[in-house]
Parts: C-alpha cells; sequence; structure tokens
DNA sequence: ATGCTTGTTGTACC
DNA sequence: AGGTACAACAAGCA
C-alpha cells in the first residue's frame, strides 16, 4: 500500500464520505474513540505516507506504515485486527495494521505541506536547498527522508536513482547540481508515474532496477545491497549507475 | 514454510 | 543536549 501515490488513491476512495457525520467510531486503536461521535468530516488532507480526517477542531492522522490498509464499505470481514473503523450513514472506512493518533489543528499548521512530492505546493527549490545543507548525506537516505522528499519510499528510491544513474551511497555534497536537479525533478516526476500506474494495476510491471536481478539497459547483473543509514535495501547497475 | 518487506517510533546507550 | 542502533510492530508473499 503505502508510498505517497498510493495514499492518493486512499484519499479518492474515502473522498465519497467527505461532508458526512460519525454515527459511530471503534477499534483497537488507543484513541478517545467517543470524542469522534457526532463530528463532520470537513476534509481528507495527505502529506506524503500521512493522511489526515480533518474534523471541526482535531484530525485524525493515519499511516499505513508497512503493512497497513484499508476499505470503504466493506462486504466481507477481512482476516486480521480493525485498528480504527468509522460508520457513516449508510458508509463506512475501515483501517488495519496502521498508525492511529489525534492532532489538534496546530499541529497540521506546523506541517512543512511544501515537502510532499505528490503536492500541488511541492517546492523543488526548497528540496534544493535542504540538500545542499546535507552534504554528506547519502543520496538513497535523501530520497527516503520524509522531510525531504515526503511521500518518497523504497520502491521510487530505487526506481528514481535509476532513472538519474546515480548510485544510491553516492554523497548529495559528491554530486554536481544539474543532477541534484534530476533527483528532485524525477522524484516527483516516477511518484506520479508511480500514481498512474498503480491505477492501471500496472505498477510492477514498470519496475526497471526494484526487485529486479538484471539491467534492463547493459544487461549486467543488478546489485542487491542495504546502503544507507537507513539500511534498506538498494537495487542498482554498477555500470550504469556512476557513485559520486 | 521461514524469511523478507512499499515504514516509522521508542528506547537504550553513548 | 545530540547521535546512533536496534527492537518492536505486523500481514502477505515467495
Amino acid at each position: 500500500m503505502p508510498e505517497g501515490p498510493s495514499i492518493i488513491l486512499m484519499k479518492e476512495n474515502l473522498q465519497k464520505l467527505v461532508g458526512k457525520k460519525v454515527i459511530e467510531a471503534h477499534g483497537n486503536a488507543k484513541i478517545d474513540h467517543p470524542i469522534l461521535k457526532g463530528k463532520i468530516l470537513k476534509e481528507i488532507r495527505t502529506f506524503g505516507k500521512q493522511t489526515y480526517l480533518v474534523f471541526d477542531d482535531i484530525a485524525v492522522r493515519i499511516h499505513l506504515l508497512m503493512f497497513g490498509s484499508y476499505s470503504v464499505d466493506e462486504q466481507t470481514k477481512p482476516d486480521r485486527q480493525l485498528r480504527l473503523a468509522l460508520i457513516f450513514k449508510g458508509s463506512g472506512m475501515y483501517f488495519y495494521t496502521c498508525s492511529v493518533k489525534l492532532v489538534d489543528s496546530e499541529f497540521l499548521a506546523a506541517i512543512d505541506w511544501e515537502a510532499d512530492v505528490m503536492s500541488d505546493e511541492w517546492n523543488p527549490k526548497k528540496a534544493e536547498k535542504k540538500l545542499k545543507s546535507k552534504p554528506e548525506m547519502m543520496v538513497c537516505d535523501a530520497l527516503m527522508n520524509q522531510d525531504i522528499f515526503s511521500g518518497v519510499g523504497n520502491i521510487i528510491k530505487n526506481e528514481v536513482l535509476f532513472r538519474i544513474e546515480v548510485q544510491p551511497e553516492s554523497l548529495l555534497g559528491n554530486m554536481p547540481a544539474k543532477k541534484i536537479k534530476e533527483l528532485i525533478a524525477e522524484a516527483r516526476n516516477y511518484s506520479f508515474d508511480f500514481l498512474k500506474w498503480k491505477r492501471e494495476f500496472t505498477l510492477k510491471k514498470h519496475w526497471l532496477a526494484h526487485t529486479k536481478s538484471v539491467c534492463p539497459k547493459c544487461g549486467e547483473k543488478l546489485i542487491k545491497k542495504q546502503t544507507g543509514l537507513g539500511k534498506r535495501r538498494s537495487f542498482y547497475c554498477e555500470k550504469d549507475q556512476k557513485l559520486y
């Protein structure tokens, strides 16, 4: 489920419940469920991998983490613990295996919305500034950093680095300004390709590097390695992706 | 079937 | 104070 573009799809699927009143809230999330009862769902906002169900004075923050899932108007009961259910008149939303928190409006106001690669407010100049201030950071960690590229996950990371022909362990400070600009442009660009392909259920088919064993460009064997401080798996071609 | 993973948070320990 | 490092969480897949 959980990289930024998938969260956009989740928002779309939940959208039909906006404007409706919560009749009942339950589930094993450690929140004060009754507080949501009777409130109108004003809007749904997303920030990277996070989803905010916004009510008058409070918002529910949902983060699907690695294995989270959701459903709208579920027909059959899934075989796992229900984390949160919000029941509306004739409809409902259900969340599983995710992090659920109540936050206030100040919390929303403090978010740097310009860091979200999927957002209209995405600010590439700001991203550039953040990257320039961290010359010692590996590019694989930078892409996964949610303060810089909110919404980018491991799949997007691997595909972006393959596209711009940069080895994951490259240091930001060693990369020419032009490459940094490519990195920023492609992080957004690929995220929208991801969204399009996910919508068509053809995402996996379009992977060039992620989980692949052979380089589609040169036919050499791809390297699979845990990289960066995050120790997340990277797939890359030693021949086609340059180490800066 | 055991190990791995599209992710983050908390806590212990320097 | 700051960072680092790992455990914990959990479901679906190969």
